[in-house]
DNA sequence: CCCTGATTCGC
DNA sequence: GCGAATCAGG
């Protein structure tokens, strides 16, 4: 018992250090990463680490890619920098052979939803709504121009999952999207993550910019 | 511009 | 093994 352990030497990776991979960390990172949270997100939460280097972790430890069982992942596009010091390819039989001998029972499956409209294949269900209901003073919306149903039934189911921000809460991240009567209780701001760039999220983007197309020019 | 992960390669 | 730099895509 002539061990000692003074504050728990082991595994004291305050900041300042190296940073190392320890197993708690690893294993932080195995979680989020099968989370499916972003490696800067991981980077974040261990701190110390770039994005880069959890990538590199993760790589390393071979659990890059995050869907499971026979998904084939998109072939990576290894874009070989050609070195100047280089001479001649090698005729080497090498086959990007993608081994993932590693099979995990455990749950699988990102829990990723994308939907994407397109001017096509349109899923719309209840867009039969172009109308506000009662004397609500209009949004920032360009005009009372016909916006594409689609994008209008988008916002609709937006506001309901809206974050129901108020003025204070907004950040450069969240939609700017008022919503109701100023005037009133019943008035606040989407508040769900913005598209890149733009001050609204996804939905209001779509109906706050229109492409000045889609306007029936139907003067009466 | 913001973000994502993937890859390379010097350390 | 590590991760910055870089690449490629959204």
């Amino acid at each position: 018992m002539a061990w000692r352990d003074p504050e728990g030497y082991l595994a004291r990776e305050t900041e300042g250090s190296h940073m190392s991979w320890t197993d708690e960390r690893v294993e932080t990172l195995k979680k989020m990463w099968g989370d499916g949270q972003s490696a800067s997100q991981i980077a974040k939460e261990l701190g110390g680490v770039t994005r880069n280097a959890v990538i590199g972790k993760v790589h390393r430890l071979g659990l890059s890619n995050r869907a499971g069982t026979g998904a084939a992942a998109p072939a990576a596009k290894p874009a070989p920098k050609e070195k100047p010091a280089e001479t001649a390819e090698a005729p080497s039989a090498k086959p990007v052979s993608k081994p993932a001998p590693k099979a995990k029972p455990s749950m699988a499956v990102a829990i990723k939803e994308e939907l994407e409209l397109d001017e096509n294949g349109i899923p719309i269900s209840a867009a039969r709504r172009a109308i506000i209901p009662a004397g609500q003073p209009l949004p920032p919306q360009p005009s009372a121009n016909e916006i594409s149903p689609e994008a209008l039934a988008k916002v609709n189911e937006v506001e309901k999952t809206a974050k129901r921000l108020t003025l204070m809460e907004l950040t450069e991240k969240t939609c700017k999207w008022p919503v109701g009567d100023p005037a009133t209780e019943d008035f606040w701001f989407c508040g769900l993550p913005v598209q890149q760039g733009k001050p609204y999220c996804e939905a209001h983007v779509g109906v706050a910019f229109q492409p000045m197309s889609a306007r029936r020019d139907r003067r009466r």
